[in-house]
DNA sequence: CAATACTATGTCAGAAGTGACATAGTCGCG
DNA sequence: CGCGACTATGTCACTTCTGACATAGTATTG
């Protein structure tokens, strides 16, 4: 029953205890790439579960009104993570905006076309060289077994995805000027 | 104040008159790489649409209980769709349940986890094959002012995706492989 | 001729996700 | 010493999206 945001929590449970804040934390920016939440929807999710047994927490004194609380997997928990990570995903519909702008590009100026594709081809360089720094620090892909090896992964795929993305993004540009 | 859901069914429309129902099924095969609603959204969303003034209809006797409602936009309609086609567009946060399940693939049965990307090696394979048969049938990019420059532009960025994802999966195959 | 698929409209409950509000301590900077 | 940033929890209204239900005519196929 749990939902997916439920496995991405678990997720990073699963590398050790965190607050809900610290799972937050986390969201920003490593996963930001393939999944991100509000706090507010991980405080509500961790409470569900809480509520399904999948998670525990201890109590610490924290800075605001109430207590700081130190989240950790249950070994339901880990059991529920570890038969649902390798399921097939479940497709999930794709919502793109800027393709569908291109669907409707024939409507457009073609300066101001111009214009859009550059910039964006303008962040998908920084993305991958700010990538590409971080592909340096790793020398190699580490062991399948070790929890860096999912860092390393994903990293490889938002490295493909940029490059992919820039690509397009460039041949766009390139047939934006040939119709002058 | 319309949401991007509008400006899709706009987009659409801009093509050709169409009733709800045929909006649903261009969302279910050409659009469906970029951008899907069920009809139920489309309803309610044509209702907005019709209460902002940026889509009419005219009614023709339908199958089921209620008339048959063929819309089209106005000229307020068009006005808006032809602003937005070149607005950057609003960053949508990616949720990416493979790449999440990759995060947590140290956690896995590496026999499991081979299973799972074969599989979807064997997806984006199909799809890439398909995308290649339409690309086919264009020979080379329509002209930019075309709508079929649309269709042509977002299938080479489909091709792009499905080649890179693809790639990656063949990647992860060949690690899981390396660590036997 | 019956079952199934397709055309066509709509409602509604509920899940998922966003953005703002609310509270309060510590730490660093100018 | 005040201001902003950071740590930390939570609620709530609202939007978006899904999946099921409801209705009914026509066309195809076995």
């Amino acid at each position: 029953m749990t939902s997916t945001l439920g496995f991405a929590i678990l997720a990073v449970l699963a590398r050790g205890e965190r607050t809900g804040y610290d799972i937050a934390q986390a969201m920003r920016r490593p996963m930001a790439y393939f999944w991100t939440a509000r706090h507010s929807q991980i405080h509500t999710e961790l409470q569900k579960l809480l509520a399904e047994g999948l998670v525990t927490y201890e109590t610490q004194a924290g800075p605001g009104p109430q207590d700081k609380k130190i989240y950790r997997l249950t070994g339901e928990g880990t059991a529920a993570l570890r038969e649902w990570v390798t399921e097939p995903p479940r497709e999930r519909p794709e919502r793109d905006e800027l393709v569908l702008k291109t669907y409707t590009a024939w409507l457009a100026e073609p300066e101001a076309l111009r214009r859009l594709f550059a910039d964006q081809l303008a962040r998908h360089e920084t993305r991958l060289a700010e990538y590409e720094r971080e592909e340096e620090l790793f020398g190699g892909p580490p062991p399948v077994g070790d929890p860096r090896f999912g860092n390393y992964a994903t990293l490889r795929c938002g490295l493909g995805y940029e490059r992919h993305r820039a690509d397009w993004c460039r041949w766009m540009l390139a047939q934006l000027s040939a119709s002058l």
